[in-house]
RNA sequence: GGCAGGUUGCCCGAGUGGCCAAAGGGAGCGGACUGUAAAUCCGUCGGCUUAGCCUACGAAGGUUCGAAUCCUUCACCUGCCA
């Protein structure tokens, strides 16, 4: 099966300039470069940004050889969006970002001598001391206003609350970072989230219009659940994110097992390097023994994985399994315990302090406020070692001590954190 | 530059002097049911030292016993005119 028909059965093709054209040139005797650009935005890449990241992943073992671009000049400026202006970041934060997701970025490709080794680009590399001049000249001149005006993205936000000239100046940007790789490296491909769609096809329009050259564009699709929310959004409606400081792995992991049914099939192709046979069977075992969440766990386990390392992927399935699981906590080794609890937040009390149920809660961050404490706790919502806590003023006595002189605190079902108590 | 309209809680949106921590919807959160799923139903949804107090209706002042609501100035947005 050609890359293009894997990705295509994957659901990973949202829309591709001439798709016959770039079928030739992947099979032809010259190797394909292409290449992926990712803004420094924040401090880390989200879940999202897995799906063309790890399609350019599936295009290097396919032959080809990718390019990882940090967007050290564009994520100074910012996409036009349809919610509305962004508020620039500082020089130095968007730097500090770039650097970070840099090395994010490095983690998903391979880095080799061989000729399907992966190269690493930053923008700010041959924008940084580029002349506004030079920029309008050689650049600016491509480009309609008229044609500019009728994206879809800039005709929401001139209906609405309009765009400034730095936003409005994006494509051409992104359309000339196209152009300088494909210059330098003969980079003849871009992939993106669909959303870039536009700034790809601006590049590649670029590219024939100074250098009479072809080059193709391929959008990955947003990807939203069943529900049609936006992939990636934890419960609280955060971002998941790569960086385990900002997501612990045992979060990540979490969010995957707790896909709904109906979207995990999906999921399966879209993010994980399993086979299709293998998709196929765990999308059987889902649709007839779903209680048995295979494929959510696969699902988990996979990219607990890819992102974390199989360390970390031990670790967090074996407190998943301690803390889930149908045993008594109780009954827990204190070492169990202690490894579970190093994957969850966890506050420290003594028996002195007279912390109360409220106090615990807040202190592990499993609520907000005390007022979200006490709403808890009143809604029974609240659980000490699998019990439920019914009374605001609670607090631990000697004999709830599980092993290791831990307390298990649980907000709802599956909101967890420990409470080490000292004597 | 002129005229008109607008800026409300996470989002949308009602509210034109006290009954407003602010209707309604969405999202979120909790419970029931389940399978750490979905759907559904019920509850909840600013903070705190919680019968009270503090913060909040673009910003700063003012009027008033009392302001999200009235007045003044400023900022931003939208529309029409120049």
């Amino acid at each position: 099966m050609s890359i293009l028909d894997e990705l295509e059965w994957r659901g990973l093709i949202a829309q591709t300039t001439d798709l016959d054209a770039l079928r030739k040139d992947l099979e032809g005797p010259e190797q394909l470069t292409l290449y992926c650009g990712f803004d420094p935005t924040a401090a880390s890449l989200h879940a999202g940004h897995l799906i063309p990241l790890l399609t350019l992943r599936r295009f290097q073992e396919a032959g080809a050889r990718p390019i990882v671009l940090a967007g050290g000049a564009t994520g100074q400026i910012g996409d036009p969006r349809d919610v509305g202006e962004r508020s620039l970041h500082s020089v130095e934060t968007v730097t500090e970002w770039a650097t970070r997701i840099r090395g994010q970025l490095e983690r998903f490709v391979t880095f080799d001598d061989s000729p399907t080794g992966a190269l690493v680009a930053n923008n700010l590399d041959w924008t940084g001391n580029q002349s506004v001049l030079t920029f309008l000249r050689d650049i600016g001149k491509h480009f309609s206003v008229n044609v500019m005006l009728g994206r879809e993205t800039v005709k929401r936000r001139l209906a609405g609350d309009g765009l400034s000239y730095t936003e409005f100046s994006y494509l051409l940007l992104q359309s000339q970072d196209y152009l300088e790789l494909y210059r330098r490296y003969g980079c003849r491909l871009q992939i993106g989230g669909s959303d870039q769609w536009g700034n790809i096809v601006g590049g590649a329009d670029l590219i024939r219009r100074i250098d009479g050259g072809t080059a193709h564009a391929l959008t990955t699709p947003l990807v939203t659940d069943s529900e049609g929310r936006k992939f990636g959004k934890s419960t609280g409606g955060g971002n998941i994110w790569l960086d385990p400081e900002l997501t612990s792995p045992y979060a990540w992991y979490q969010y995957f097992v707790n896909v709904s049914d109906a979207d995990v099939g999906t999921y399966l192709r879209l993010f994980t390097f399993l086979p299709r046979e293998e998709i196929e069977e765990l999308e059987k075992e889902t649709a007839e023994r779903p209680h048995l969440r295979l494929g959510q766990r696969r699902l988990a386990e996979e990219l607990t994985t890819l992102v974390h390392g199989p360390d970390a992927t031990a670790q967090v399935i074996a407190a998943s399994s301690a803390l889930f699981g149908r045993g008594e906590l109780g009954e827990l080794e204190a070492a169990t315990l202690t490894a579970a609890m190093a994957e969850v937040p966890v506050t420290d009390t003594s028996l002195d302090a007279g912390s109360t149920i409220v106090d615990l809660l807040v202190g592990t961050g499993l609520v907000e406020s005390k007022g979200a404490a006490r709403r808890a706790v009143k809604e029974g919502g609240a659980y000490v070692n699998n019990g439920k806590v019914d009374d605001e003023e609670w607090t631990p006595s000697a004999d709830d001590l599980l092993a290791g002189g831990w307390l298990v605190l649980r907000r709802g079902k599956r909101n967890l954190a420990g409470v080490r108590v000292a004597g």
